[in-house]
RNA sequence: GGAGAGAUGGCAGAGUGGUCGAUUGCGGCGGUCUUGAAAACCGUUGACUGUAACAGGUCCGGGGGUUCGAAUCCCUCUCUCUCCGCCA
């Protein structure tokens, strides 16, 4: 949530942020300014009442303790008119609060000066690409096929039990899903993340904390009867470990990984981008967090791309590195760099992580503060990234790295899956 | 699911209608002493809002009510603990 202040002080620069991302309601800017001032009135009104109230609650007291009856009951009537105009104007300001919050949970983050100007993914600025090497010389099966002969996936048994997006992993397919999480976390682990196995139902406050609500509403899957949301990403109940919070300076910075199965309703998607593990309801991921000074955030993110970079190479993987446009941002993002890896089967690019800045967007609505040297209280920069989700990077490596006989697994996680490959 | 007890500052724990934003202890921070540290002693130490800075306002689990005045009384919700039941 972008705060009031910056938007009452830098409204140019606020405006122009969002006209960026291509937020369609500049308006909002203006409407919010027009509330805010008239809060603010209504504010001091509604304190100068309630101070002479206070004044006036003493000066009883003291009137009851020396019996002089009649003087008090004189101010008490004064109280009592005071008080009428108090609830009035309380309730003035309540709805100018919600008018306010309203707005203001609507507007996006605003995009740092790195982000490139543009309104789709063709205009995402490739940064890096790597692992060229690891590309296989033939184009191969793609792996629903693979998962077919080798028995790894079975699409049609999870659309019995459950329906299409919620395969069953088996055999070999289902350990080496255990082989990557196990590898992940302890990749995140080594490099000083904090291990948390986090709840996969969270309420209202915490999908608003991470800005899933109200923006990303009709893509979570929700148990309506107890008020719950299944989480589409460890970032929600991870992050929210420290709503509310004042974090002392000396624990920071605050490293979080951890594995979760991820739900998305995905609604509006078709055609080829569904096919096989390459967009699911629900599929595990490994996600890392951190809380940050702000001073430090950027070159945080940089060390955690780099972090995320060095898993993919580990995977022997052909990778590149894509700085996100404005418009293809998140609504919560500052910055984002996203991972895709090459598919030869596929003849594409597969998004296996992202890795964003959020700056003070998330821990403004999540109060997650630190105090800086002067004691006074600022809120912390949050990110995040994913390290990494499974079903894509499954399909990567078994498409790239598939020979006539069997599947090679890449060193690294030889010991975790109990084998070099993936046999018939 | 049933019965009872409870929720106060980083933690522990007082406070049952007026000078309580809250006694005290621990912890934290600063200082005295010390070569240094510990101990002891002294001081200091909640959050939000607001201001140029003061002032002012709000907060004792959440919401509502009674009262001139509520941490304190009433209603309600949530959560925690104990006992019983059920159960991976």
């Amino acid at each position: 949530m972008l705060s009031i202040q910056l938007i009452r002080q830098q409204t140019d620069f606020v405006k122009k942020g969002l006209e960026k991302k291509y937020f369609k309601s500049i308006h909002f800017i203006d409407d919010l300014l027009a509330i805010d001032e008239q809060r603010r009135k209504i504010l001091t009104q509604q304190e100068e009442c309630s101070a002479s109230m206070n004044q006036y609650a003493k000066q009883i007291g003291a009137l009851m303790a020396t019996k002089e009856t009649e003087k008090a009951d004189t101010l008490k009537t004064k109280v009592s008119h005071l008080k009428t105009q108090v609830t009035q104007l309380t309730q003035t300001l309540q709805e100018l609060e919600q008018q306010q919050s309203d707005i203001l949970l609507q507007l996006p983050n605003l995009p740092t000066d790195l982000v490139p100007e543009g309104k789709t993914p063709t205009e995402n600025i490739i940064v890096k690409q790597g692992g060229e090497q690891f590309l296989p010389s033939t184009k191969g099966l793609p792996h629903w096929d693979l998962c077919k002969q080798y028995q790894l996936v079975d699409f049609e048994l999870g659309n019995k039990v459950t329906g299409a997006g919620f395969p069953f992993y088996t055999h070999q397919g289902a350990k080496l899903q255990r082989a990557l999480i196990q590898y992940f976390l302890d990749f995140n682990t080594k490099a000083g993340y904090a291990e948390y196995a986090a709840p996969i139902l969270v309420n209202e406050e915490s999908a608003f904390g991470t800005g899933q609500l109200p923006d990303k509403e009709g893509q979570m899957y929700v148990a309506q009867t107890d008020g719950l949301y299944l989480i589409p990403t460890a970032e929600v109940p991870l992050t929210n470990v420290f709503r509310n919070d004042i974090i002392d300076a000396k624990k920071l910075p605050l490293r979080l990984t951890g594995y979760t199965p991820c739900f998305r309703r995905e609604a509006g998607s078709y055609g080829k981008d569904v096919r096989g593990l390459n967009r699911l309801h629900q599929f595990d991921k490994v996600e890392i967090v951190q809380l940050v000074e702000p001073h430090l955030s950027y070159a945080t993110l940089d060390t955690m791309v780099s972090h995320v970079e060095q898993l993919l190479i580990s995977l022997q993987l052909p990778y590149r590195i894509l700085r996100l446009c404005a418009g293809d941002m998140s609504f919560a993002s500052a910055l984002t760099y996203d991972f895709e890896v090459f598919s030869a089967a596929q003849e594409k690019w597969l998004e296996v992580s992202s890795v964003s800045n959020f700056e003070s967007f998330q821990t403004n609505r999540m109060k997650i503060r630190t105090k800086d040297e002067n004691g006074k209280t600022q809120l912390l920069h949050s990110l995040n990234g994913s390290s990494l989700a499974l079903p894509r990077i499954m399909a990567a490596l078994l498409e790239n790295h598939q020979t006539d006989n069997d599947i090679a697994l890449p060193p690294c996680l030889h010991g975790y899956f109990g084998g070099t490959k993936i046999i018939r």
